[in-house]
DNA sequence: TCCCGGGAGTAGAGCGCTCTCCCGGGACGG
DNA sequence: CCGTCCCGGGAGAGCGCTCTACTCCCGGGA
């Protein structure tokens, strides 16, 4: 096949100085008179020069690597067809997460690498990746938020950044959204709209996130005289936002305005309520979460709450690689705000 | 911070045998006692050993890591809302190719390193990262059939597959769909339904893939006595196929069957008949292509031709497994053959 | 004239692993 | 009984890089 890929020792050689030279130049380390770098880049471009990576991360302990983990239930089993990775990315959420997240590597000619874990097996395959060397942090974005791994990480002291706070106290960073603000903004627009009978689809109640924004908009609402508010649980999937508005409608049919807890699941509601003849904004507004794709591809477009993933991404990967250089090293958090998106919905 | 992890040494030395013993059992090679196998894995379970990949890629010279590269136009801008990433994402079909490929991997403990070429400085990139050992071959999505990458890394003889054949030849394996053979499923199926004014949204026509889906559509028409097929050109969005079918719907107000290349663009078309009060299938039979999950999303979920896309994933990692082990050197090419899915819209 | 400081470059010791080569000893055949 | 073979195990040479010494040389101050 290919003969040898040239070394450090064929460029010094071609160069006529030595190895120790030849790696400042590449490093951009000074004390090398400019003349001397000129003739080691030609000898560079010459033969075709590329640092082997591993030999440097033998030496510097760093991979220059980021992992980035999706922490699964596990519960249903995969098919050839339906696989665990399928599933996530059906969520429009994790293409955004994995926006945010080259956006930040990627000028830094940094990639990440991809792993999924549902089982334990999975998630202990995470830390031996990590204990290996062969990325320097983990960031992790689990469905649940009482998913095991990011105790297992905090306890082997690998540097890893959370999406979303874990339900129970791990030292480690995390990027969130005030998610009680998010259920409080989508309460006064369904007032604002003149709504007197508003009920709630809400996201799974063991995930903090579904607890906040449903506080958020139950608070909210009991201010302005709602004592009670209809609720139905749902998964965050189409269907669960579906199967849960046919619920709240055979509850409560006379209600006129639905705040649900993702937009899949408003998607799910809307289809609904166009089936049982119910006009969407005119006799029940919607107001979905988070303004993923689906937002626009729904008919109506959805009015929504904004959670700014991408840069919450972008910030989960640069606080990883503060705490990868050793920038930093007690945990942070970081909040971002929710924003309302004023569509056709509601 | 933490303390030097344990070496081969250090288990050795815990052991009491010598490193290479310890190699061995660590990398499973027989002739080693299984008394002394014992001793040497309790040794590496007290002291929590994990190999350094780093020194074992020097030696091996090989990464045992792929790169999942997706190609793009790079015609439009980034924004920190709107990148590359979140975009090539928010079509299903890449999601299912990441399934796919990490259902072939996760056995075998890989881990893809995904990677995102819209410049040429991406893609030179792409090169480097290969050549410095980082990965041991690149599985190339490319959204066009003309993108240079693939004959970069012909050129560099650098092991890769590529989804879906380029359209110039190029030394490399790829896996593929018989198109043409979807065309023709999704034409006979409108003519059963007993439809007799059948149109087509095709994708860009500078995409092979689309060409050939539109000619197996076409051809199976003329058999049956359609000589002319009313053709309007999408780019495989939502938005493109809604434009496509306003401008087939004001050309040809009375057709009664579409073929939309993509499930994306039949679900545009499917939104723009509704708006214009054609029932779908009653007036207008929609056939789509993929069977991604927004035919199963879309109202009426959408008959369709299924592309195997996870199989077709798993195909390409398997070809480049045997590639970087050397199992085969020629080129190959796995074409699978696409179905009919029938559900409500035609 | 000598010495000393510092910039430019070299020599070489590892980083942790694999793998070839070698050695000792038991089984076996002549 | 000795030579041969094989098998279990050890010693040690790298893999290609970084980085800490150390050397060399030149200029300037005493």
């Amino acid at each position: 096949m290919s003969r040898r890929a040239p070394t450090l020792e064929d460029v010094a050689r071609e160069a006529g100085v030595s190895r120790a030279t030849v790696s400042r130049v590449v490093n951009g380390v000074r004390n090398v008179d400019p003349q001397i770098q000129d003739v080691v880049r030609r000898a560079i471009a010459r033969t075709g020069y590329a640092p082997n990576r591993a030999a440097r991360a033998l030496v510097t302990r760093r991979a220059e690597t980021v992992a980035l983990v999706v922490c699964g239930a596990g519960d249903a089993s995969d098919t050839p067809q339906d696989t665990f990775a399928a599933r996530v990315f059906a969520d429009p959420f994790f293409g955004r997460v994995v926006g945010g997240v080259v956006g930040f590597l990627r000028p830094r000619s940094l990639h990440p690498v991809l792993m999924f874990a549902e089982t334990a097996d999975d998630r202990e395959e995470v830390l031996t990746y990590l204990r290996q060397g062969r990325a320097d942090g983990a960031l992790v974005v689990s469905a649940h938020a009482d998913d095991p791994l990011p105790a297992l990480l905090a306890d082997a002291r690998l540097p890893a950044v959370l999406f979303a706070r874990p339900s129970r106290p791990v030292p480690l960073s995390y990027v969130d959204l005030a998610h009680r603000d998010g259920g409080r903004l989508a309460a006064q627009h369904l007032l604002a709209r003149g709504r007197t009978r508003p009920a709630t689809i809400c996201g799974p109640l063991d995930v903090p996130a579904s607890q906040e924004r449903l506080a958020g908009f139950r608070d909210t609402l009991a201010r302005h005289g709602h004592a009670f508010v209809p609720v139905a649980e749902g998964g965050f999937t189409l269907d669960s936002g579906a199967a849960a508005m046919s619920d709240l409608l055979a509850r409560y049919p006379d209600l006129d305005g639905v705040f649900a807890a993702n937009d899949l699941m408003a998607q799910g509601a809307c289809q609904v309520l166009r089936d049982r003849g119910r006009r969407v904004p005119e006799d029940v507004a919607v107001v979905g979460f988070d303004d993923s794709s689906v937002a626009v591809t729904c008919r109506p477009q959805l009015t929504t709450v904004r959670q700014p993933v991408e840069e919450m991404a972008a910030a989960m990967a640069a606080v990883l690689d503060e705490h990868v250089r050793g920038a930093r090293t007690e945990p942070t958090s970081v909040v971002f705000d929710p924003e309302l998106v004023i569509r056709d919905s509601a």
